[in-house]
RNA sequence: GCCCAGAUGGCGGAAUUGGUAGACGCACUAGUUUCAGGUACUAGCGCUGCAAGGCGUGGAGGUUCGAGUCCUCUUCUGGGCACCA
């Protein structure tokens, strides 16, 4: 008997596979398309656990079609751009092009060990310069469609490295690289309009009825639209002030008027007022961590103003400025109703202004109702409101906005929650905004004829800032417009840009326009998407922005990119600490009787929870050890067994081994069955046994097949289980029987051991490959056995079993329960009062 | 604080959507074979009990002939959002 050499077999076949390209997909063809997507890697130089499960899951899913019948697009890329190249650049002096693509293509070495029927042929990188010139094209398109606009935006800047930090970056106030204090600058930067999609952002997620109900309601969270009142109160200098509200219900309940510090209003107020600035300085002190907020006491300031009562204008309201009053939501101003919200009533009891309630609950009583230490946000009837007295929550909303609209001084107004994505970034290793600062024309787009702007050649890192700002000679260039002196925008893209549309361009890679409208249309929506939790709301939004801009343009026709979204788990591993609490690596211990010690000594090691694998853990295990030890299908095998493909997964040496032991378990079925027929000779079962392998070779197909369209992979592993098991206990059955069987086991595991399968397919003597034939069919005859096992219930307790023929009729299926041994000593000689029969499943005598 | 998901043996998890709870895998136990380079096979494996039986899907109620599954309340765990007016 011959071991199933995996090495070997593996290599071999990903050669034939690539001789015959049987993954390059043609644009055009009669099957149904499928396109099936995985979310791109960034080329961080080697892939990890979570790049296994992920284009393993991937992998299935396409060769699962392409052998139903479909014409599938599996392409791969790289997310390129990015800070780690800069910090690589800034560390060791190399350029970030290089370090990149070596980086590429030592993982485009390491994917392919994994055996993925990916088409190689569509492959490329965000940072190649043909990429990012269409960017660029697509970038002016939608700043001729005014999908983009530049404006003054508050940032975190970092004063030493002298750049735009994203909020990530910022640790405890300071800038991760240069540990300086971040200040908040205004600065002029590019914006995508996303808002102006937010509603349909957000309608359309009700028709993404493939994807999983968590990321759908995440976004809608993110999108956070509410439905409310914007208003206008007349101040007592004769100013007007805008405020937005979702409860105009409460509007007599008003006992103050609050600005945020960062308001129009307040700076101006601030510029004549020393005080008041002090107080803008005191607020802006308080950082945006969580944690911070949650411990921020609320802060006012009078600014000695005044705003008149919309419906009493002798009602005189406080304008007071206060810290939690954001600029960034609604208009920046509110009234505050202390009664009604938790906020104001903090703020009201802190500043010694009235708290009158205005809704009161229906089991109360409004004259003696009141509120103390918590807001009352609930339901009720308006009460201490003139005209609104009596009125529902529900009415009184509308009485007032129909009051205000007719006085002209309000509108009902829906807001969102979602800002604009500033996309600016003061980084090299990006796609250059393709935009030119005249100072007589002011900002000039670069006509299309002179993109791409490229990146230089050489970037010296060894400047303050920006290397493309300091670089004169690329930042230098004519004014399209004037042909004067002016220079380019210095700024690059944000990197999530790169990733927002990477997907229709993979349906053709080399159109000379960004995408390739026939094919584009052709094959998006993108049929089946995976990829990790962590971009519910990022890259998942911004992608379906930039597909619903592209469709507004006509450059597709999908609005939305994916149809089918997966988001799998994490994979985690045990963790482990020495004495001194230090991490320990697996590589570096020895498990003997369920305890760890560091490998050949004994020095116990504590065992910790079981974590998502991290270097600062030590807990990773680096797939290609394990490629290197088992093969490919066995790590794709572990990856797609037991857990459910959406929840966290354990990595374990011994459920790696368990599946190194299936490999191997279907080779030998394969290669030491004796006395098979040819290839092609139908099965005839005449015997019990024959018959019975049948029945379980059918269902599995039946099964199996289920289960994939599902993306229930561990369930599908359990069924060929259960089918291997069949065949290892059916080595009497009828030669073609047992061929049909090993046939089917091995075409059901080819889309997950692929390679596995072509050598046992071959073994069993096909000269095609698994890869071109099509997937198994069962047939539903052979699915079901013709007895069945009934469970006997007596009072709903489980007491004893029948086997009877399939669809016995009930008077013969009573009969046989009452004979049961375990139901007559169960009976105890009582008489039944009733009998329940469900046909084929269960009986239940009731006493 | 608000929203979402989940809780089943020693472990990962199944359960045809109200019908025999624990499929399948891992670990473990006993035996057989080969013998020491992750071997193969047989049997067992929820708890309890000699057995008959009793108990059992986080907890408490309820609906039902019958509940892991449906309803009410509750505890815990994980995740997301959060001064959003």
């Amino acid at each position: 008997m011959t071991r199933y050499n995996a090495k070997e077999s593996e290599r071999h076949w990903q050669a034939e596979w690539d001789a015959r390209a049987l993954f390059a997909t043609p644009s055009h063809s009669d099957k149904p398309k499928c396109y099936v997507l995985e979310m791109f890697p960034y080329p961080s130089g080697r892939i990890h656990m979570g790049h296994v499960r992920n284009y393993t899951m991937g992998d299935v899913i396409a060769r699962f079609r392409r052998a139903q019948g479909y014409n599938v697009l599996h392409p791969m890329g790289w997310d390129a751009f990015g800070l780690p190249a800069e910090n690589a650049a800034r560390d060791k002096g190399v350029s970030p092009r290089d370090w990149t693509y070596e980086n590429i293509a030592a993982m485009r070495e390491q994917l392919k060990m994994m055996g993925l029927s990916l088409d190689w042929s569509r492959e490329f990188a965000t940072c190649d310069v043909e990429y990012y010139h269409q960017q660029q094209k697509l970038f002016l398109d939608f700043y001729k469609a005014g999908f983009v606009y530049r404006s003054e935006a508050d940032v975190n800047w970092d004063p030493v490295d002298m750049t735009v930090l994203a909020n990530e970056q910022v640790i405890d106030g300071r800038g991760w690289r240069s540990g300086a204090i971040v200040e908040r600058r205004k600065l002029s930067q590019w914006f995508f309009k996303i808002t102006a999609f937010a509603d349909e952002l957000l309608t359309g997620l009700d028709g993404l009825d493939r994807w999983p109900e968590k990321v759908r309601v995440m976004q809608k969270n993110w999108i956070g639209r509410s439905e409310g009142l914007r208003f206008q109160f007349t101040l007592s200098d004769t100013r007007t002030l805008d405020v937005f509200t979702t409860r105009p219900d409460t509007l007599f309940g008003a006992s103050f008027v609050a600005l945020s510090p960062d308001h129009p209003l307040t700076q101006q107020l601030a510029a004549k007022d020393k005080k008041l600035e002090a107080f803008i300085a005191e607020c802006r002190k308080t950082g945006t961590a969580e944690a911070e907020i949650e411990k921020a006491e609320k802060l006012g300031y009078d600014t000695g103003l005044t705003a008149a009562h919309p419906f009493d204008s002798d009602w005189k309201l406080p304008v007071m400025v206060a810290n939690f009053v954001l600029m960034g939501y609604g208009t920046g101003a509110i009234f505050g109703c202390p009664a009604h919200d938790q906020r104001d009533l903090d703020f009201a009891r802190k500043y010694r202004l009235s708290v009158t309630p205005v809704v009161v609950p229906s089991d109360a009583d409004p004259k003696t109702f009141a509120v103390a230490k918590e807001a009352y946000t609930g339901p009720g009837k308006l009460a201490n409101s003139r005209f609104l007295d009596g009125m529902t929550v529900e009415a009184a909303k509308a009485e007032v906005a129909s009051r205000l609209e007719k006085a002209g001084i309000g509108e009902r107004s829906i807001n969102y929650r979602l800002r604009d994505w500033l996309v600016s970034r003061q980084r090299p290793w990006g796609c250059p905004i393709p935009m030119i600062h005249c100072q007589t024309c002011g900002v000039v787009p670069v006509p299309k004829e002179q993109l791409p702007v490229k990146l230089p050649e050489a970037i010296n890192f060894n400047v303050k800032g920006n290397p493309l700002d300091a670089d004169m000679a690329w930042k230098t260039a004519i004014c399209p417009s004037c042909k004067g002196h002016a220079v380019r925008d210095t700024d690059t893209l944000d990197t999530f840009a790169d990733s927002s549309w990477y997907f229709a361009r993979f349906t053709n890679p080399a159109s000379d326009t960004p995408v390739d409208k026939e094919a584009a249309d052709y094959w998006l929506p993108v049929d089946q998407y995976i990829g990790g939790i962590e971009h519910a709301i990022l890259h998942l939004l911004y992608a379906r922005y930039f597909t619903r801009a592209m469709s507004k343009l006509g450059l597709v026709k999908a609005a939305e990119p994916f149809a089918g979204l997966f988001t799998q788990g994490m994979v985690c591993h045990e963790t482990y600490k020495d004495g001194d609490g230090n991490w320990v690596a697996p590589d570096e211990v020895e498990k003997r009787d369920g305890r760890v010690f560091f490998a050949n000594t004994d020095t116990e090691i504590k065992i910790g929870p079981s974590e998502k694998m991290s270097k600062s853990k030590k807990n990773v295990i680096a797939p290609e050890t394990i490629i290197a030890d088992y093969g490919a299908d066995t790590i794709r095998w572990f990856m797609l067994s037991d857990t459910p493909p959406e929840r966290d997964i354990e990595w374990t040496d011994a459920g790696a081994e368990g599946c190194w032991r299936f490999v191997q378990r279907i080779w030998r079925l394969c290669t030491e069955a004796q006395g098979l027929p040819a290839p092609g000779t139908p099965a005839s079962a005449d015997d019990e046994t024959s018959k019975l392998l049948r029945q379980a070779t059918h269902k599995a197909i039946q099964a199996v097949t289920e289960h994939l369209e599902h993306l229930r992979f561990n369930s599908a592993v359990a069924q060929l289980y259960t089918l291997a098991n069949a065949i290892g206990a059916a080595d009497k059955a009828n030669p073609s029987v047992r061929r049909e069987a090993l046939e089917a086991i091995v075409l059901l595991c080819a889309p997950m051991m692929p390679h596995l399968a072509e050598s046992c397919w071959q073994a069993l003597g096909h000269a095609k490959l698994v890869a071109e034939t099509p997937w198994p069919k069962y047939d539903p005859a052979l699915t079901a056995s013709d007895s069945v096992t009934l469970a006997i219930q007596v009072n709903g307790k489980r007491r004893g079993e029948i086997t009877m023929a399939k669809n016995a009729d009930n008077k013969t299926i009573e009969a046989a329960a009452l004979a049961d041994e375990g139901v007559i000593r169960a009976l105890e000689g009582k008489v039944p009062k009733k009998l329940i029969v469900v046909p084929n499943r269960i009986v239940n005598i009731v006493l």
